[in-house]
DNA sequence: ATAGAAGTTCAAGTAAGCTTGAAGTCAAGC
DNA sequence: GCTTGACTTCAAGCTTACTTGAACTTCTAT
């Protein structure tokens, strides 16, 4: 066995299904080497399982592929992160995580406090949850994923 | 105006599309009032609001739609939840909540330990947080997401 | 030399949660 | 009575992150 891993054994070795690892390298996210003398064949270099673990990792922390790709594409393209790349990584998603945690708690806030008072308004939900879903967390309805309102809610009876 | 709302008011009071609406309908989510004498029109009962609001919460905990309609079946068809239904649900959301609050955690945790000491290793990471893409947290590959795994990580050097 | 495992590409399918478009109906105001 | 806007249904499309299948090639072991 060389320095060269075969996709099944990236696979294996990763716990990433050989077509997810084809997938990102159609996207980008990974490399193999140089085909020649392999058949057609991929073979990955040993960095690419750093490279998967980043991205497995960064799919927990919540970001797309696309934002994952656009941070990998700041390595060289068989390299893994870093120490240095770590530091200034954590950083960020540091931030997303506590954003995310931030909402949930609002959340359970809200399970007792502003619905759990039997009123169930989503004025009073709105005003004391606004614009949360910014993150990408779930999908639900689109007016509240970030598209613009076509109207503020009616100031109306409480319903 | 009356006591039946219309689907663009709903839509308009709720802040939920009435695409989306419809929808919802046809998951059984909601339902309009008979529609006779309103020309085929729908007719939304007020408390329509309410489990309207009720969908959007329970989204933002992570429930699925066909969740949502697990509970949702269990009120009268017309009726929003009350303050008993909400003591029930309260405490298996905040269950749900919690959980997902401590995987954030964990990836907070990995974050400088199990990876910003550098070895970002894949054997690692399994082992500090392991199976915690249960709870529908992102997408990822499907292999993370609960399905057997085909191999257990091979014991070999360190990547 | 040849079976069988493993690899390749490409197109299409899946899941959730909607949105959009087409084609037609209904209703209210002037 | 006619236009305009709101409403209807139904089918198809969108997005993300993959998986699956078909048809074919290549490596490995006997």
């Amino acid at each position: 066995m060389s320095q060269l891993l075969t996709i099944s054994e990236t696979a294996r070795r990763s716990g990433v299904a050989a077509s997810a690892l084809r997938y990102y390298e159609e996207r980008g996210l990974i490399a193999a080497a140089e085909r020649e003398g392999a058949g057609n064949h991929r073979r990955y270099p040993r960095p690419v399982l750093r490279r998967i673990a980043f991205i497995v990792f960064a799919q927990k922390v919540g970001l797309s592929l696309d934002e994952i790709a656009a941070e990998l594409a700041k390595l060289p393209p068989h390299g893994a992160p870093g120490r240095k790349d770590w530091s200034r990584l954590s950083a960020t998603w540091r931030g997303r995580i506590d954003e995310r945690i931030a909402e949930l708690e609002r959340l359970k806030e809200g399970l007792t406090e502003c619905i759990g008072c039997g009123c169930l308004s989503l004025d009073r939900c709105r005003l004391a949850n606004p614009d949360d879903r910014a993150a990408g967390f779930g999908s639900g309805p689109r007016y509240w994923l970030g598209d613009p309102r076509p109207d503020p809610p009616a100031p109306s009876a409480k319903d």
